[in-house]
DNA sequence: AGCACGCCGACT
DNA sequence: GTCGGCGTGCTC
């Protein structure tokens, strides 16, 4: 053991003092852990000119052997205690670092910005099958049996390592491996995977991503007259040539027709007559949808004119933001396409960020219709092994477009050109835990450095985007005409205050369906056409009560109510998933009595059901699970006529043969504690209603509410942007809300709601003691709170809030560093033990 | 995050 | 007498 380098380099002290050392000499690493800081190592000669900031590092770490990032070189630190910890790095894991430098930069600034811990910015970038070195195991391909027995010249250390491998028979560990060869390094390694010698596979506590290989066989020559086979030999032969000469069978397929065990094989390419090859075959991303043929289209003038101030952009090969601010149907994807084109004719790649991406094959297979094999995705929904291959493909510039979601900013495309942001507004692009970073606004970022054409596309864009086109910090590109010349749907409001609407119905599920709406969905379904029915609201009820007491059932973790679910039959809560089973009787009065109030997408469905027996009714939300495809599959082949559901049937889904879109209760989101409620609002029922008339037949939406006057109701019906934002933007200025001030969100939680609040209020009075200190922060910086949180408790933990508001960003965010700092924030040890600090910079939800 | 060091209850 | 509970402190 005392030969393996790590025990040796964990053993060698430096013994450089500040004087002699040079700059350069040391880096600095980010490790998977949660602190801000980053750590320290020396390099050794030996390394000096492998070190290089985005590989992966080897480094003795808390005494035991632990992957980090290089992110810079640097000098000696400055403190000599610092300096006396000081260990050199143990090995090198990349040739190719798994970063680039701007890679590196743009994760620092995202740690820096969004005050989150280094390591937990470098995850954004790093697939979970590179992340962990604790334990890796090689084993010897085929190309390094040929190698061996080829005879090919190899450098004595490899031909060693491969010789090894090939006694082990089998995936051994690199830590033994190393123990028994003196002098291999991981950098060894890493040249002889590149050659395709060996494969390695990293185990991260249970997860272990492989590549996957299939090996395949291929007929060299037939069996001379005389040459003698057995009966297995036979059969293989026998199948392999209902195939044309040379045609190369995967083993598995092979497999599937007759037996044939690899010695079996091995001993016919011995003989010349077969050929095997072992080669990596990439996991299918794709969902099983085909990529569908580009169809021929001219452009309408708004989209010429946009992808004409593109392209000169694009041409200029400087960072440049648009607003492509077009309405649902203007035919925003294409211009997405010629952009993307124009950008690959310069030889330069392409990124394009859509939100939930993984609800939306169709619009990858358009991509991939277009532009075939050099399309990769990146998603969640994605297998580790899928996301594995994808980012290889991706790092080792076999693909020119990245599709994804949020998270695919941070892929490794190089030269990237263009800088897709699809549906712009949509709240999906901010990340709510970990670092949260807003993926449009760090595409700006991105694409300052990369030199880059930011591309925010949207029907609706979010006020922050607007605001900068108007003050013409980006450019402006709208398109206000559907392609076809068809026409925005008509938008009808159906004001359920008026008895007349609700036919005087009295029952909850009589009223969820206007008088109106009801006459329309009839002639809808007996046209022949489809409709869309939006409530955004899962379960059956939202609010379960005792009609002889009056007690309503709560979530015991959380404070909210809980949600009576008619499949399971249970009571559950949206926020944790507590779920008890249905009470027969009231926990308080024991009264049988029990009252299921209001309308969730359950009840409504069966209700629907029960209006229309002859129509086929299905529906979408997050309890549709694994069929979620399916159902969207079924609906757009016109074997479902009528599909309700939450926000999921408002994402960009493209219906031809929907012709009527009913809202049933718009005013849900209004009501929120949050100054952003309207512009969501206003968003989600402009969405929804461009789902109608996107094909040869006009759409008609109606939209219930009882807040006809709201202005985020009346600029939806009216299909007037302009209207909702000079309101919205007026409001804003009156309330010093973003785009006019910027905000930083503190959040204290923990189960203890003493310590909660002990933190929050710590945390306030050191701000007070700055306001006290420096009198121009006054002026500059309000503090609001501390305050319980809109959600006062989740999962079990109380939660307490506080915000920062500032005119201007940067002082708001030097206000924000000193107040942390204050607070002992950035210390190892916490201030409040037990209390989880949450900061979120420019947060995106007030809950 | 892990993981080690550190002071107080039920076991051979 | 000890084995072990998880509270807090730190990682170059």
């Amino acid at each position: 053991m005392a030969s393996n380098p790590l025990q040796t380099s964990l053993l060698r002290r430096v013994e450089t003092t500040v004087e002699d050392a040079a700059d350069g000499d040391f880096v600095q690493v980010a490790m998977d852990v949660p602190v801000y800081t980053t750590f320290t190592y020396r390099v050794p000669e030996e390394h000096r000119d492998t070190v290089q900031p985005g590989v992966r590092l080897l480094v003795p770490f808390r005494g035991k052997p632990r992957t980090g990032i290089a992110l810079h070189r640097c000098g000696p630190p400055e403190d000599e205690a610092l300096l006396d910890k000081i260990v050199d790095v143990a090995d090198v894991l990349d040739v190719d670092p798994v970063l680039t430098a701007d890679q590196v930069e743009l994760i620092e600034w995202a740690a820096r910005y969004y005050v989150s811990p280094i390591g937990e910015a470098v995850r954004l970038a790093i697939p979970a099958g590179l992340r962990v070195a604790g334990e890796r195991t090689l084993e010897l391909a085929d190309g390094g049996r040929r190698a061996l027995t080829a005879g090919i010249p190899l450098a004595p250390l490899h031909r060693a390592l491969l010789e090894r491998l090939e006694a082990a028979r089998g995936p051994a560990n690199t830590d033994d491996i190393k123990a028994q060869l003196r002098g291999l390094t991981y950098a060894a390694i890493a040249q002889c995977e590149k050659a395709g010698w060996i494969v390695s596979a990293y185990i991260a506590g249970k997860d272990k991503i492989k590549k996957r290989m299939e090996t395949y066989i291929a007929l060299r020559r037939d069996p001379y007259v005389d040459e003698r086979l057995g009966p297995a030999q036979e059969a293989i032969i026998g199948v392999l040539q209902t195939e044309r000469m040379g045609f190369e069978w995967p083993l598995t397929e092979l497999r599937d027709l007759v037996n044939a065990p690899l010695n079996v094989l091995r001993r016919l390419e011995a003989r010349g007559m077969l050929h095997l090859e072992e080669r990596e075959i990439i996991r299918d991303p794709f969902m099983g949808e085909p990529p569908r043929q580009p169809e021929p289209l001219d452009l309408t003038p708004d989209q010429a004119a946009a992808v004409g101030e593109i392209r000169a952009r694009i041409d200029e090969g400087r960072f440049h933001t648009f607003l492509l601010h077009g309405v649902t149907g203007s035919g925003k994807t294409e211009v997405y396409i010629r952009t993307i084109q124009s950008a690959l004719e310069l030889g330069r790649n392409a990124l394009v960020l859509l939100p939930e991406i993984s609800l939306t094959p169709q619009f990858v297979a358009i991509f991939r219709g277009h532009f075939g094999d050099q399309v990769a995705v990146l998603h969640s929904a994605l297998t580790p092994g899928e996301r594995y291959d994808q980012w290889r493909l991706i790092h080792q510039g076999k693909v020119r477009i990245v599709i994804g979601a949020r998270s695919a900013l941070f892929a490794p495309l190089r030269d990237v050109g263009v800088i897709i942001v699809d549906e712009e507004h949509d709240h999906s692009f901010k990340q709510e835990n970990g670092c949260r970073y807003h993926a449009r606004d760090l595409a700006q970022v991105w694409g300052q450095r990369t030199q880059a054409v930011v591309l925010l596309g949207s029907a609706t864009p979010s006020v922050d985007t607007y605001h900068n086109a108007r003050q013409q910090r980006i450019g402006y590109l709208p398109m206000s005409t559907r392609v076809g010349e068809r026409q925005l749907p008509e938008v009808e409001i159906v004001d359920m205050r008026d008895a007349a609407n609700t036919g005087g119905a009295q029952t909850d599920a009589e009223d969820t369906l206007s008088v109106p709406l009801q006459a329309a969905l009839q002639q809808t379904l007996s046209q022949g056409e489809q409709a869309i029915l939006f409530l955004n609201r899962r379960g059956w009820s939202p609010f379960v009560m005792c009609r002889d007491c009056g007690v309503a059932w709560r979530c015991p973790n959380c404070a909210v109510s809980l949600t009576y679910h008619q499949r399971p039959r249970a009571l559950r809560c949206h926020y944790c998933d507590h779920t008890i089973p249905m009470p027969q009787t009231c926990f308080q009065c024991q009264s049988e009595d029990i009252g299921l109030i209001g309308t969730g997408t359950e009840k409504l469905e069966q209700h629907l059901q029960a209006l229309y027996p002859e129509a086929r009714v299905a529906r979408l939300d997050r309890d549709t699970g694994r069929r979620l495809h399916d159902v969207i599959r079924r609906f757009r082949n016109h074997e479902i006529d009528l599909l309700l559901g939450t926000q999921m049937v408002t994402k960009g889904h493209d219906f031809p043969n929907v012709t009527l879109v009913g809202v049933i209760m718009a005013d849900l989101g209004l009501n929120l504690p949050d100054f952003r409620a309207g512009e969501r609002t206003f968003q989600i029922l402009t969405q929804v209603a461009g789902r109608a008339g996107r094909g040869e037949k006009a759409g008609r939406v109606l939209i219930q509410t009882w807040s006809p006057w709201h202005y985020a109701i009346e600029a939806a019906r009216e299909h007037s942007y302009q209207q909702f934002v000079t309101h919205e933007l007026h409001a804003r200025r009156e309330m010093l809300y973003p785009p006019f001030a910027s905000l930083a969100s503190l959040l204290f939680e923990a189960e203890d709601p003493v310590a909660v609040e002990r933190a929050a209020r710590g945390y306030a009075a050191i701000g007070k003691r700055l306001f006290a200190q420096d009198a121009s922060w006054v002026d500059q910086v309000s503090l609001l709170g501390p305050a319980q949180a809109p959600l006062a408790k989740l999962r079990g933990k109380t939660r307490w809030q506080l915000l920062l508001k500032g005119r201007q960003r940067a002082p708001l965010r030097a206000f924000l560093t000193q107040l942390l700092q204050g607070a002992g924030h950035f210390e190892p040890k916490a201030a409040y033990p037990g209390v989880n600090i949450i900061v979120d910079v420019d947060p995106q939800s007030m809950m």
